[in-house]
DNA sequence: TCTTTAATTGTCATTTGTACAATTATTTTT
DNA sequence: AAAAATAATTGTACAAATGACAATTAAAGA
């Protein structure tokens, strides 16, 4: 069998940047790292890539070893690669991100595995170059958010005009005024209004609305304009 | 010294979408492969990652080795990790693509390799699945270019109104009412006119113009709009 | 009844996007 | 000197969007 001999192999690892909301605000879920060096201390979720999988289904399996899913929002990110990042041998890291419901996983996830969510705004010291990971994966979910409708994968099958409306607002630290948000939004054709209402925040209680999962998936790569200026949002 | 034991190790490579642009077309610099398997069959340029190298840098080197620049835009795009891509060994690779002035580099290039610039829209039968690295370079560079002022990196020094049009045409294979454009592009401060023209292609001359780099470093990651109707654009 | 949050409608000034007409300038070719 | 060709600029006109802010109506618990 034929080989590109001399050449020098290293290890393949991805790591994940996983956002999930609930209701009140963004979050990462961390876990205490279970290998040496650095065993305890928290960091991503991560796993090296095994000899027959592609990268993306490396990062799949990472996923639902620790949340028990698998059909949730992956996008490959950016690759970490510094000789110098993994102190022990030299490791190689596809960073993908992420995007779920916490309140889906919630019971899955804490329980199995040292796993914890932290907010967005009170993320610990993580190992190696975890840190510049999450750094990036903020810049580029702020970023697309502002151009598709990505913030969906974030929330429940039912979800009311409120909550979304913190969502955005937490992704982008920005308050936006109520009425044009809602007239945004519905004008996109993305939501179906229900009957049902959610009273858990309010004595009105705010109605629920579906994704329009065809409108979804068939304008996912147009450009909307859901951010007021967006512009002052990138630096 | 500690080693993660038993993971699998594998290549990695990056392989390099080299877009230029010659004031006429936009090209794609492509190399006759100089090992087996496929010797001698058109491919990108591409290279191993060495032990004391990040992928960027890998992705520098291989681009310095073939045109002698090291002065080129350089981005990250994607990785391609199918373990049967590479029939030989499991092979990562991770693809960058460049933007560069070919009238710049043209001598440097041609004679020293087997390399050639094809058209993008005459781009041969190449080995694995480079063809699908220039298909995703290609969505990738025209969702950029439609937001940020990108397209500059494949013009010389100075050029032309005509010129930069005739880019943007191309790149999106589109025809954009002349002025319109001018009046877009000169709005956005990026441009200072020189005195000097251009009579290559006209009896009358068009004027050079330089970027302005200073508002173009600042610029860079605001979103700009000068694709008409950018929505068409995209699928 | 009072209060709170939700939802909707309205307004208004400004800017942007884009299509298209017309003019002026410059210089080579005839 | 006139004609031809391309460059460059200015103008117009309309639709659409953007975004700031007022006001009103609705629902239901306290």
């Amino acid at each position: 069998m034929m080989r590109y001999s001399k050449q020098t192999k290293m290890l393949l690892a991805v790591d994940c940047i996983i956002f999930g909301f609930d209701g009140s605000g963004l979050k990462i879920l961390l876990v205490q790292r279970g290998i040496e060096p650095e065993a305890g201390k928290w960091s991503l979720m991560g796993g090296f890539v095994e000899s027959n999988e592609a990268l993306q289904e490396a990062a799949s399996r990472v996923l639902n070893t620790l949340t028990g899913i698998d059909d949730v929002y992956l996008e490959e990110l950016h690759s970490f690669s510094e000789p110098a990042r993994d102190p022990v041998e030299r490791t190689v890291s596809l960073a993908y991100f992420a995007l779920l419901d916490i309140n889906k996983y919630e019971k899955q996830i804490t329980h199995e595995y040292n796993a914890e969510w932290f907010p967005i705004k009170k993320i610990p010291k993580l190992i190696f170059d975890h840190g510049k990971m999450i750094e990036r994966a903020k810049a580029r979910l702020q970023y697309k958010a502002a151009f598709h409708p990505i913030l969906f994968e974030l929330l429940p099958a039912k979800f009311t005009l409120p909550q979304l409306q913190n969502l955005y607002e937490g992704v982008y630290d920005i308050s936006i005024d109520k009425r044009n948000f809602s007239r945004k939004l519905l004008s996109t054709g993305l939501l179906i209004k229900q009957d049902e209402k959610d009273k858990g925040s309010s004595k009105k209680g705010a109605f629920y609305y579906k994704l329009n999962k065809k409108k979804y998936n068939a304008s996912f790569n147009a450009v909307l304009n859901i951010i007021p200026n967006p512009d002052t949002v990138f630096s």
